[in-house]
DNA sequence: GCAGCGCGTTCCGCTGACCGGAACTCTTCG
DNA sequence: CGAAGAGTTCCGGTCAGCGGAACGCGCTGC
């Protein structure tokens, strides 16, 4: 788990620490087991867990602690990405409605792909992707949109080290990446190819805030029904779409400088 | 604004007051703003602030702070919200597709709705619900359902405290809502006719767990071309299969009690 | 020009919030 | 019945955190 770790001295940091013990698919988990993965001392531990509860960061329920409702509520208030997701809907569902794939929406963070939303209907394909859950950069294609767009030291940071094999099809040498980000960046759409799981093909583009790259959106098939390729202007249209509605919205504010 | 107040005398504390000092669309805050809002001594402020952000908790802009993305992440890391919503989507698109009007998905928290999604194409009502947004219990379609199927003593502190009205069809009295409460209970749907914002008609239906209603969905639109009554069975009919399908989920986990 | 204001930032000595080892209870096994 | 593991409580020591005060900067208006 290449989770950042925090300041286990402070109070925020070991608050911190416990919030990250939970993985995407962690629902409750026991004193003794957060004991064990954040490190803290137990009568500690007890104490701050007791405190996160006050404060509705945690629930208890009766075989441990569960991550809060109240902490959803705080995240959808998180600008940007309600923003965001807010003006996406409409078009990710269109597009949903009329390619009958599933959709997602991505975004850049550190050295990952985190997606906001993904909308699929009920015979969606079953890619590994999770709302709110990460995957590389390198072989999914909203990560290749991101990285083509992203600043030169991040491609440099990503492709020095190694990059892992998820499928035979994964590729992870960083000369043809290379090459592909540039061909990505010049043409708008990137697309995948059973690289981060078999049998998953995509096609990705980028959404732009005025001349910044803030996320992009992607369709998702299967391999053995799927053509990407019949459906790039879609998806750069629907990217295309939001972008414009994201300008305008933006405008109306003042606008927040990164 | 009735947000719960915190100790401000602990870290946890006063980070907890500056993450509630964020309303809904607040975007970008100063460190001066924050200082009014939480009246935590501007010194102190400063510090936690930089704290924060070292935690990811806030983003630095150019103008002041804002809530980091990291939070969004966090928060869909929190279990029951989110299986909910994974195991919701599907459903919410059908019924939007067939119906053509505003979906939601809400669940109770204290004396308010959140409402964890909505989709609604670009044609969409203009309610005021927003994604992570709160609307109150006694006016909503969806709050009606979840108070129907609460325990009682919520019902006694909703229906004892002054209800505050929002349009002249604002049901405000006790009687008349209790007597509804109960009709809704029993028939497992609820209604509202331009109760909350004026234009805007609604049908819900409780989602449950097993024999516990965890959740609510709705189905919003304007007056003059939606009837509710007309799509009740869809809706139930939509809540009754993401009820079944919840439940199928929870009996393969360790059931985590309440 | 300069006084006044509001904002962000830094400093520093005091103190009580926080720390965590240890001790205790209560199950759950073998 | 003893051992092992989980959760909870206690308490004296101390350092993380506190916040008042002072500083620098960019406004605005007299």
């Amino acid at each position: 788990m290449p989770d950042r770790d925090f300041d286990r001295t402070t109070v925020l940091g070991k608050v911190m620490t416990v919030l990250h013990a939970y993985s995407i698919d962690d629902s409750v988990l026991s004193l003794a087991e957060l004991t064990r993965r954040t490190q803290i001392p137990k009568g500690t531990l007890h104490r701050v867990l007791t405190d996160m509860v006050e404060v509705r960061l945690l629930d208890r329920t009766g075989a441990g602690y569960r991550l809060g409702g109240h902490l959803f509520e705080l995240g959808m208030r998180a600008s940007v990405e309600r923003s965001l997701l807010e003006v996406s809907i409409p078009f990710l569902e269109e597009l949903n409605v009329r390619i009958h794939e599933t959709v997602h929406l991505g975004i850049l963070d550190g050295t990952d792909v985190v997606y906001l939303t993904k909308i699929g209907g009920h015979r969606q394909a079953s890619a590994p992707s999770r709302i709110g859950g990460r995957m590389p950069l390198h072989c999914t294609a909203i990560g290749k949109v991101l990285l083509a767009n992203a600043d030169s030291s991040l491609r440099e940071k990503i492709l020095s080290a190694p990059l892992p094999r998820y499928t035979p099809h994964t590729m992870i040498l960083p000369g043809p990446i290379l090459a592909q980000l540039d061909r990505i960046a010049a043409e708008g759409v990137a697309f995948e190819y059973e690289e981060s799981a078999a049998g998953i093909v995509c096609v990705a583009a980028p959404i732009r805030d005025g001349d910044r790259v803030v996320a992009a959106i992607s369709v998702t098939g299967p391999s053995h029904r799927f053509r990407p390729e019949a459906h790039a202007a879609s998806v750069r249209a629907a990217a295309e779409g939001i972008g414009v509605t994201l300008a305008r919205r933006s405008r109306l504010l003042t606008e927040p400088r990164s």
